[in-house]
DNA sequence: ACGTGCCCCTGACAGATGTCATGGTGAGGT
DNA sequence: ACCTCACCATGACATCTGTCAGGGGCACGT
């Protein structure tokens, strides 16, 4: 019987998740969380085999939620279940230590399967994401301008940035400057949102 | 008996609404549709009494499937499930002619008797999200605004939009002055995404 | 007929933005 | 010690943006 924990911040799909799963004779959900913040203190009440995580989530990260599982050295295995299959998203996962990585529009009867999967010990991995995080390389921007895009990502003018980051105007501009540059766009909106969509922010 | 279809894109999601619903004794799930566009051909084969749309679907948006049924004067009613709850949604969905507008981050519980009562006749939309509508009061951007912000969502330099309208730079940039004077933003980044969170575009 | 509102355009101007040259710092590798 | 690279900053420049003041056209309701 593998027991699992199931964190997703919508309740109406983690409920039917949840439902899915309980539906397999040898699954067994034992927790759910609708934040990543709650995740881990979860964790230490129940024993459990695998953790289902979703990416977007309130308070913690699903990959962030991965990493500090890694960090405290919980047996519990952990498979993310994300809307975005950002190629970032892939390398982060798995650099923090999960055990899987499934696209929500994997058809459901193969969650069960990854699930088990992972419990086994395999790295599931859907194959053309996989891929694509390999041909698109690593994170080419540094701390700094993931910071400065950041700020950036809403459309505020430099001042703003700069004061969000504590920088001089100059520097943000620099920083956006050689950030559209790297991602080969032409203005700062543009920066902000083909490195959004790659998962380096 | 009420029959359903439950119209979203990302599979694992749909197959775990199906399932919880298919636990529910009076409901039958009767088909499936993983684009806008099939939906309607879908309801031309089978006899549905309640139609599940999501609204960011490939090919066609759930509250244009709305629409189109409506225009087709379909019997079946529609109940629109969503991960945003963007005001300018609920408005449109109405307008549209549908039954029901209801969050994702509902509790799961609370769908079947939303399906239920959209069936019965009842309007069901959730009442914060009411509220907000109202307060936010309709779009204020002419056709024009909106097709310029829509251009300008990428964060692509006015050239660019200009040229994807079909427009003079000069005018598109009286449009956005326009726009951004009406979201009290000060760039055109920031009306486009001001827009775009209230479902405006 | 008239006003009103949306549409499209022009031209001009201040201010914001992106680029470039340049320089100094500190961390890490050889 | 030296080089490299990320980092922070400055100042100057060409260009892009956002604003404002015009203009004309069209559809609408009164």
């Amino acid at each position: 019987m593998i027991r699992l924990l199931v964190a997703d911040d919508q309740a109406l799909v983690r409920g039917a998740i949840v439902t899915l799963l309980g539906l397999e004779p040898d699954l067994d959900v034992v927790a759910e969380a609708g934040r990543g913040d709650e995740v881990l203190e979860v964790l230490r009440r129940h024993e459990i085999d695998v953790a289902l995580l979703d990416v977007e989530m309130p308070g913690l990260d699903g990959i962030e939620v991965c990493r500090a599982m890694t960090a405290a050295g919980v047996p519990t295995r952990a498979l993310i279940v994300t809307t975005f299959g950002r190629p970032g998203f892939v390398r982060r996962a798995l650099e923090a230590g999960a055990g899987g990585f499934v696209v929500k529009d994997t058809p459901a009867s193969e969650l069960a399967d990854a699930v088990r999967r992972v419990h086994a010990g395999e790295r599931v991995v859907d194959g053309a994401l996989a891929a694509e995080s390999l041909i698109e390389g690593p994170n080419p921007l540094t701390p700094r301008e993931q910071d400065v895009l950041r700020a950036a990502l809403t459309g505020a003018p430099v001042s703003v940035v700069a004061a969000a980051v504590h920088l001089s105007e100059g520097t943000v501009r620099n920083h956006l400057s050689s950030a559209m540059a790297k991602t080969g766009t032409a203005t700062r909106a543009e920066a902000a949102n083909h490195a959004r969509d790659r998962g380096w922010l």
